[in-house]
DNA sequence: CGGAGTGACCCC
DNA sequence: GGGGTCACTCCG
């Protein structure tokens, strides 16, 4: 069960009455407040996140739901309906509010666009986020069984520029632009605080958000040898099962 | 506010909390003993009052609720949920716990049976029960403001006849015998000591519950003087006007 | 007065 | 018609 740390979800069974038989299902928070509907928990997240997919009577994300385009045509959940007080509270499941009207950016596919395909400037990107990352906070991969996957540490030199940025968030940047860039991956050629001053303007956005790591030859021999220790272990396993 | 005698409604006003300004209702029972809510309330009463048209918040009968099929689908009331010792009272709402499941006489009225209307023993009335009027036991008449209407007296030497029927009742077999009767009304002829001993069998059905009263020539001359009297005062009052 | 437990309405 | 949501009841 993917649940958030802290939060629990309870199942209860009417013992008695004209709806007996029928379960309730509701999730308590870290804080102890008992949710007892999908609405209530809507109120309490805020309108950042999207529990459009959630499925409060399982508890699970409901893949299912992205997919069937006549149950989602009404995917935008009203937040708004009956809105009362209460203790404002974060429940990562998915961050990106994206069924709300966001001021946003077009871009064209059309021909009339195609000229600009042309460009030999390097790869056109879309606009983006510059700080994107930080829509993926509280999300957690897992397995089809649910289970969540632990994440990576990084090393401790490796240290993230930006406001706000979790250690995740830094590991997310990386990542991404291991797996996107063409060029080079070297994060952050100016100093931190020039880069905090602005990072609108200063953050090299084609850049990971992390400082660059000077890599020494100590560093190259360091870990040569310890890819030489772990062969000769290796090699030792191996006598000792033959 | 149609309440039995005796009895007291309270209402408190909660004063803080989540539920501040919300108001919970109890009753008070000639006993002094504070009922909080209609489980209790059944509870106390016992099972001879069908309180399913009762409102306890309000403390009226609901006629809507006859009248809604809807809502009152289920309407009867669990009585054994929840049972405990309490001390048994009476409140007068309405008797007949049509409700609960009863053993019947079935009268049929489609046209196989319609032979039996021919018949020229009189009127040929369904089966009823020889003390009906105890099912209006604590029925009390209300205008549409929900006053109670007062009840009338009878004279003194008009006895009741049968086991622990109320003057009320003996009022209301006259009433519905003067009413129903297509013969003449002159109660039982039977002495009080035959009757107690069986009424079901030596009670006369045709009659109302009470025994013969003899109007002597001294009573018809009493009234006539009576009357006398009445209209000479109007006569005087008649003159004073002018 | 809070809160678990349930009825009942509403919307799909 | 059936589940989801809410409001209310009842009792600690």
């Amino acid at each position: 069960m993917a649940l958030p740390p802290g939060w629990k979800r309870e199942e209860v069974v009417r013992q008695s009455g004209l709806s007996a038989g029928k379960t309730d299902v509701y999730y308590i928070t870290p804080e102890g407040k008992k949710i007892r509907s999908k609405p209530q928990l809507a109120r309490i997240l805020g309108e950042t996140f999207d529990l459009s997919a959630f499925d409060f009577r399982t508890g699970r994300t409901v893949y299912s739901a992205c997919r069937k385009s006549k149950r989602q045509k009404g995917s935008s959940y009203d937040f708004a309906r009956g809105v009362r007080h209460d203790a404002s509270l974060v429940l990562p499941i998915r961050q990106t509010a994206s069924i709300f009207k966001q001021p946003v950016t077009v871009v064209r596919n059309g021909p009339k666009c195609k000229s600009k395909t042309d460009l030999k400037h390097g790869t056109q990107d879309q606009p983006k986020q510059v700080f994107w990352e930080k829509r993926l906070r509280g999300l957690r991969a897992c397995d089809s069984s649910e289970e969540v996957i632990p994440t990576m540490d990084l090393p401790r030199q490796m240290q993230g520029i930006g406001p706000d940025l979790t250690s995740e968030n830094v590991l997310q940047s990386i990542s991404a632009a291991l797996h996107v860039s063409s060029g080079p991956v070297v994060g952050q050629g100016a100093s931190k605080q020039v880069i905090m001053k602005n990072p609108g303007i200063n953050m090299d956005t084609q850049q990971p958000h992390v400082h660059q790591v000077v890599v020494s030859s100590d560093d190259v021999h360091r870990q040569e040898q310890r890819v030489q220790l772990a062969r000769r272990k290796l090699q030792d396993l191996m006598g000792t099962l033959e």
